[in-house]
DNA sequence: CCTTGACTCTCCCCCAAGGGCAGACCCCAC
DNA sequence: GTGGGGTCTGCCCTTGGGGGAGAGTCAAGG
């Protein structure tokens, strides 16, 4: 531990040369250098100087590249402790992460020209009808939105998988009723339906149990509106239609899966979204 | 001006409710009252407490939605003044913001797993050659980089145009030297060459001047790895190598373009990234 | 009428990643 | 020793809220 001989060491650079080569701004290196992201290679005990060495810049400019992608400082920090290999994976994951986010938003893009370029005249057309009484075998689960998909297509396959050991044969069409909100922070509860004929036991979590029978009010949409947010928009539709009629939902709403699921393209009508009403 | 009969009003929904049925929080419904992108259709003047109508939820979830763009307050609070088309249009215009943002991080992290997968063994391979004196016609500017193509190719066929007008030939390859860092804020100044054989006058802009013989460190990228920030790296490897030798720069670095730049595929040599030394 | 519990109010501090400025030091060259 | 430019710390500001304190309010039950 030896004093350095001058405050300067020779092969010393200043905050402000440092700046100007590794193109960052006083401002972020003294933050990286608080952070112990960036700490100069020698501080002057009195004057509080910060001097870097050149061998730094390597890691300046590094860490300057990263933040134009936005990464955070933290995690900036745990990329820097990786090896070659580790860190391009680490970044790799991450920018998954932002790709993802992406596709999300660029739905929500187009969901949103839809919605306000077709302000007024509305996109949703709605139709009524009535649905006799079903006798029907359920799974119901609380679930967050994303959970939801894996959950409705497994329920499903295990009710068609006892319908069918029973002897028995599905009866209209599938649909999964929402009896409560489902997204990032609500969670259901959820429950997948398929109407069957004859007599069924219940098994493990299968319910059986009779779908009274009703009107409602609902809109065909297309695959490609499903996902969300486009799907937001039916529910909106049907849901304003209601009140302009002045009727009042009566029960869950539902989605009616009227063809199989795997075998319709992305501009096919796919399901039906309903509303029980009165 | 009537004062409301009582304070809650028959229709009224409370901040409680409202936060529920549009799902924004509590905090962002006050932050929105207080900009006045979402005032409440009534506020109590003695408790203080906000009154929503139903009618507000429409654009509460418009709100929320926009949100989750990350397009910013003030520009929400823009496009719910503007009617759909307009509207539509100006989300169209931030959102290609936000793809042409993602294409340059796109490069980015494409250069990164270049850098960092490959640390140790350097990417780029080093030669060097002699240069001889070369006579040569120039156009020099200071130029921002989001100028230096337009400024590039506009200065070559300046110079193309003068020595063939004066009945003269190119002789070597054409080169642009970067007297001073060009980015952002930084500009230049930018020096763009053709060598000549003859007796070339200067005119306009155009200066004739002796390139001097010299030793050049140099490195050859292929057209993809020009565009930022991947040329960044051949920089950074031509002045390590230098380093590394013991080298000192004794000129201004420099772009030699060996092949027609519109003829070449995106993965064949484009040019050299050169480094006079001593 | 009062109490109680659930709501709601305002105010204040906190986050990231710095930007901008003030006032005080410091360093180096003349 | 003095001037001018470089650098220090510290404070407030930004965006879009989150979290909580302490006080006031609302509605229902006793």
């Amino acid at each position: 531990m030896n004093e350095p001989a001058t405050k300067a060491l020779p092969d010393h650079l200043t905050i402000g040369e440092f700046s100007r080569r590794s193109r960052l701004s006083f401002k972020a290196l003294r933050l990286y250098d608080a952070m112990g992201l960036l700490p100069p290679a020698y501080v002057d005990g009195e004057s509080g100087y910060r001097y870097y060495r050149e061998e730094q810049l390597e890691r300046a400019k590094l860490i300057g590249l990263l933040r134009q992608l936005e990464l955070p400082l933290n995690r900036i920090a745990e990329v820097l402790e990786l090896d070659g290999a580790e860190a391009v994976r680490t970044i790799g994951r991450y920018w998954a992460e932002v790709e993802g986010d992406l596709k999300t938003k660029r739905r929500l893009v187009h969901y949103l020209e839809g919605y306000l370029g077709g302000k007024g005249e509305s996109m949703y057309e709605i139709q009524t009808r009535e649905v006799r009484e079903q006798k029907i075998a359920t799974i119901q689960r609380n679930v967050y939105v994303r959970d939801l998909s894996p959950f409705i297509e497994k329920a499903f396959n295990e009710l068609y998988a006892h319908i069918t050991a029973s002897g028995l044969e599905m009866n209209g069409f599938p649909l999964v009723i929402y009896h409560g909100e489902v997204n990032e922070d609500s969670d259901g509860p959820v429950e997948v339906c398929v109407p069957f004929e004859g007599s069924l036991e219940p098994s493990g979590r299968i319910r059986v149990r009779l779908e009274p029978a009703h009107a409602e009010a609902f809109t065909r949409i297309r695959k490609a509106q499903v996902e969300f947010p486009g799907i937001l928009g039916a529910y909106d539709a049907v849901s304003k239609w209601l009140t302009d009629q002045g009727k009042r939902m009566s029960g869950s709403a539902r989605e009616v899966y009227f063809v199989r699921w795997d075998t319709v393209g992305p501009d096919d009508p796919a399901c039906d979204i309903a509303f029980p009403y009165a």
